[in-house]
DNA sequence: CATGAATGAGGTTTCATTCAT
DNA sequence: GATGAATGAAACCTCATTCAT
């Protein structure tokens, strides 16, 4: 039965993904439940409590971003690439699973090896795509990593905001270098 | 008697902001109702339900950001007062309960006429506040009213980001002119 | 409010005793809530949790015991006042109450300064008659009020064995100063 | 396999043995389980409900506790070793295991010829022991062997009490006939 | 009018039991 | 047969809301 219980757990995290994304942090753990087909004693033989399901979830999601950066990187052009990457982060379905685990609190991930090894890798891509832009003059020299992943966290948890790409953009085109390259 | 009730309503709506700023949206009315010095059944005596006292909270926190809004429009620099205003309303303590509010459902706030009509003259405020950074020449063309309020609202409500102000400085910066003054 | 919560107070005691004399101490609150003739918020609201209620009904208890105790200690005759008292104790009625009793927590127990005093109040009381009993030259010198306690709890905490008090006059005969007195 | 059924039998029993004296009569199942080291279906492959082990575990129990008996009535002096008997079974380690036994329902173990035959058995074998110690003159004439095993049954189930061996030589010495052998 | 006691629906979590593998 | 994943009823507890005092 390995087969089927790997299955499963893949199902209860994509439910819970979607649920939170649509209900926000606070959906209901039957919700989830009956989303993934499973009953909730399901969902508890797999995580300890809510906290470890979500926590599940956010790691799920930093993977998926952290695989679409990897792409961005494989791109000749840093600064059209993290564009690219930022707009495609910042799509409203992602954003509002985005929202939803901004909830999660701190300690419920920091208990995750995978999570925390996954979020460092995050950084760090993230951190070589805009040394890559600073390299090719086009973006500002005081907007760092950290100014970067900040903004993306802060718009793509924003879910209501129309547009948030657009923002994005028009961030960007701030920090972008003015000395012409 | 009238004036005690003024006053009770008061005190309730800054209790509920305070206990909002610090425990979240989730705070239950219990501890507003202590922190007000009342009883709960003086806050449902005052508003229906939970929904209508948050959308009061906001219709309160609305009104402080226009009053202050006010005081910017009576600045002569219009560029130097809009990032005055922002700056002060990216203060950490009132983004707490920016972030608090942020939660409550359309629906609660668009059904409080009040609450609509300050939100109304606060967008005109900014409105004017922009056009006439964009007759100093300072702000660019494409940068509206829209984006600010929208750039004010994602920071404002980030409170666990360190330092929002200066991510609006940086946005400024993004969005001021680039043809000199 | 006042009288009417009070009374509440009052059946829900009587209530969870009740209750926890007929199911064991594993009754489920809702059980004592609907005996009680309240909502179970309302036990919730009188006692943090579960096993502060179960320490309230123990407090109760043994204040209830420790009453019958003082009417013994008015009598002249401590020995036959001991047995009377044995023998009123080992009611099978009060004796399942006891029973349930035995497996609520220590610590549940220990935070309540009003059982920890009437327990106290109550050794005290017990150590008393003994002495007495000893003096009178009716109790074995070697069987102290540690014993006679303990042989208290033993036995009414055993609902199930038939006539209990019985088996505590059989002790008590054992205990008994084979000196002539 | 028949060896390896009855050898996973005993394994199953003897695990719930332990985990019963340790945990308590509400241990979970699958604790047993893993103990055992067996899944749960196994556990309820040989016993249609947690009912039924419970059972099982109480007639192995008094199986162990008969065969000490068996050696004790091969003795010479009866009332030295009924006294030797009573100090074995109160032993604590045993003692945490007679308690949680103690909770299991009359119902399940009735059901269980087995566990209905050593019953009787144990009784049997303690009243041809309480008996010859009549007849030796040693034990008192009015305690027979139904007050002597629900002394036993009393103070072995209340693994809390401190030096229960202690009570029962206690109560032996009471119920030690008087006139001197 | 104000109070806060009472209500009970709804959320989280556990665990005896079943059943697909 | 053995396994342990899945199930869901039932327990605990919280809190928005009502209503007797």
């Amino acid at each position: 039965m390995r087969a089927d219980a790997q299955k499963n757990l893949g199902k209860i995290v994509e439910a819970a993904a979607e649920v939170l994304a649509e209900h926000g942090d606070q959906a209901p753990m039957a919700l989830i439940a009956r989303r993934a087909g499973v009953g909730v004693g399901t969902l508890y033989r797999r995580f300890p409590d809510r906290g470890e399901l979500l926590a599940a979830v956010g790691e799920h999601y930093v993977r998926h971003v952290t695989e679409r950066l990897a792409r961005a990187e494989r791109e000749p052009d840093a600064w059209a690439a993290l564009r690219a990457f930022v707009a495609w982060v910042a799509d409203p379905g992602r954003g509002a699973l985005a929202g939803a685990l901004a909830e999660v609190p701190e300690e419920a991930l920091a208990a995750r090896p995978e999570f925390v090894r996954m979020r460092e890798e995050y950084g760090r891509a993230v951190a070589r795509l805009v040394a890559r832009a600073h390299a090719e003059g086009r973006l500002r020299p005081d907007a760092g990593s950290t100014e970067i992943m900040t903004l993306l966290k802060v718009f793509t948890c924003h879910p209501e905001v129309p547009d948030p790409g657009r923002y994005l953009e028009l961030m960007l085109d701030g920090l972008e270098s003015r000395r012409p390259g």
